[in-house]
RNA sequence: GCGCCCGUAGCUCAACGGAUAGAGCAACUGGUUUCUACCCAGUAGGUUGGGGGUUCGAUUCCCUCCGGGCGCACCA
């Protein structure tokens, strides 16, 4: 039985309670099914008689008693008992846990699947870097989050797009045209410009490939080179972040938004919702109207677009392709962005805390023998995606950037990251999976062919087959509780319970037989126990983007 | 000044309002002739920054103070 089959159980003896007069309540509760942390207080526990106890007016521990007559006779539960103020702990069969080995197996990359979003359309915008550099650290966070949050929403069942919005118009990208030209033209490259060495290197490629460039007009150069440094540099990016795998749906210019009309479309949406002024020769946006500190211009004086028109614009236009939930990564030096995205989405006439979602990212930092890392030789000060997969490979970055909630800071330890121990956790994960691969390799050339063999459930009965059922078990309700709290970082951590609680089977239980031996029902149901973790861990780590070896 | 985030074991960090606050590292004990020791088991370590409040129950929610990070453009 898995926890979900027990939390519909459960549901049912609610229903029939109510509908017996037993209980009275007006609205169904959320009840919540878990591992007990303490072994003693069984396999799952649940806390339905303590949410129900303060509507219904009743002694949380009679309510809970009412559950245990119903669900006493239940072949799957071996044991209930009313614990501490009111929980229901539940023990079941040993037969009934191990069918869920099974499960898995049967399910097999769709286990952890669930269709709690379904019917949902989410717009996910990440990164979203001036295509005037390299990607630096914080970028590498949402490249990796981002990927993952957009992969456990969609295993749960929602319709997602992962969108990287292009910044190509404006004064950054005419900076950078400036900068290159300069370069190129060996004259020292504005204060304001851009300094890296990657500049350099644009500089000498573009002059290499187009010679001709430098017989124009300074005007004209500075354009001329502005588009060739974007096209490179975009194509970089998109390189770097396919090699990260990362692959976005989407790649929104700013320029189209402009070219297509969607600005002016933008701004008549707004208009007719009327929250649109004019004031000193501006066009504003009354976003005080929502949370906003101030207001904020859409037209300059000068009949210029703002920034910020684009970024209405792009919500606007968002909308109208029709997605409900939006959701914006952005990093800690946006987060005054929060209340002006919100008074957007309401001054289009939407509700902000349904349409959008806006994830802070803290601050990235990396260590090398102990000290900060600053410099890059790219790019100058800033460390780029590059330098951390050029340390630590795709996988070790991916995983540690996802293990850690997005609101708080983290620092990448690279000597950590490469070492090959327990206390590095891209290495301890991987290397069960890898340790699973080399059992069943060695089933395979003893010629144990398990998966045509009966399985028997109940010869599952050592704690730490328990356990590890258990875990497995868990893991559609993790994948489902990231998506619904926008945090992935639940699926690196319960990776990480699972693998412990593998290694922990696999010293204290001798799966293949010796020689001698022969292959018995316990061979069998071990083996598939093992099948079954290795399939929750290649579906785990996919959901975050981590290969998972078949040998290490 | 206003706003956002953070403060948990010596260190790096977990913990959807749930039971005795958990992992790894470091320290100390043990364990493998056997499927990958890149491992496992155990001991010790805490006033969850301080103080109030809400709750049957608070690391979690609210208020306040202290400490740290970041942001407050007719820039992008």
């Amino acid at each position: 039985m898995t926890p979900e089959e027990l939390s519909k159980i459960i549901k049912e003896s609610l229903e029939s309670l109510i509908a017996a007069g037993k209980l009275e309540i007006s609205q169904s509760p959320e009840i919540k099914i878990e591992r007990p942390k303490n072994k003693e207080h069984g396999d799952y526990s649940c806390n339905i008689a303590l949410v129900v106890a303060k509507p219904v007016g009743k002694n949380p521990r009679d309510i809970a008693q009412l559950f245990v007559d119903k669900l006493g006779a239940n072949p799957s539960i071996k044991r209930i008992e009313i614990a501490g103020p009111g929980f229901l702990n539940f023990t079941l069969d040993s037969k009934s846990m191990g069918e869920v080995a099974k499960t898995i197996l049967q399910q097999a990359d769709e286990y952890g699947h669930t269709n709690s979003f379904n019917g949902e359309t989410i717009n996910i915008e990440f990164i979203s870097a001036n295509p005037t550099g390299p990607l630096h650290l914080g970028h590498t966070r949402w490249a990796a989050v981002g990927d993952a949050l957009a992969r456990v929403l969609a295993a749960s069942g929602a319709k997602v797009v992962k969108e990287f919005y292009i910044n190509d118009r404006g004064a950054q990208i005419d900076k950078f045209g400036i900068s290159i030209c300069a370069a190129a033209n060996n004259e020292p490259i504005p204060e304001d410009g851009y300094h890296g060495a990657y500049v350099k290197e644009l500089a000498s490629e573009i002059t290499k490939d187009k010679p001709q460039i430098l017989k124009l007009s300074k005007q004209e150069q500075e354009i001329e080179f502005r588009e060739e440094g974007y096209k490179r540099q975009l194509k970089q990016q998109q390189l770097v972040l396919k090699d990260f795998r990362t692959i976005f749906d989407v790649w929104y210019s700013e320029r189209s938004l402009h070219s297509s009309g969607a600005v002016e479309k933008g701004l008549s949406k707004l208009k007719k919702y009327g929250h649109v002024f004019e004031k000193d020769g501006a066009t504003w946006l009354k976003t005080t109207d929502f949370g906003d500190d101030k207001d904020r211009v859409l037209v300059k004086a000068d009949g210029e677009y703002t920034y910020f028109a684009s970024d209405t614009a792009y919500y606007v236009d968002k909308r109208s392709r029709g997605f409900e939930v939006n959701i914006y990564l952005l990093g800690a030096d946006h987060h005054g962005y929060v209340n002006r995205l919100r008074a957007v989405a309401a001054c289009a006439g939407d509700n902000p805390d349904k349409n959008v979602e806006v994830l802070i990212g803290q601050l990235v930092k990396m260590l090398k023998n102990g000290q900060e890392v600053r410099l890059s030789k790219r790019a100058g000060n800033i460390i780029t995606l590059e330098d951390l997969v050029d340390e630590v490979g795709v996988d070790a970055a991916r995983y540690t950037l996802i293990r850690y909630p997005v609101n708080t800071s983290v620092t990448l330890d690279i000597d950590l990251l490469t070492s090959h121990t327990n206390d590095n956790p891209v290495f301890y994960v991987q290397y069960a999976h890898a340790r699973i691969s080399a059992v069943l390799r060695a089933a395979s050339e003893k010629k144990i062919d398990w998966q045509k063999s009966s399985f028997n459930p109940a010869a599952l009965v050592v704690q730490q087959e328990t356990e590890l059922l258990g875990a497995l078990s868990e893991f559609p309700r993790v994948v489902a509780s990231s998506a619904q709290l926008r945090e992935p970082h639940r699926v690196a951590r319960y990776l990480e319970e699972l693998a412990t609680a593998y290694h922990s089977f696999y010293s204290s239980c001798r799966v293949l037989p010796l020689i001698g031996e022969d292959v018995t029902d316990e061979t069998i149901a071990r083996l598939m126990l093992c099948a079954a973790t290795q399939q929750v861990l290649k579906n785990g780590l996919s959901l975050i983007g981590v290969s998972a070896p078949e040998k290490m």
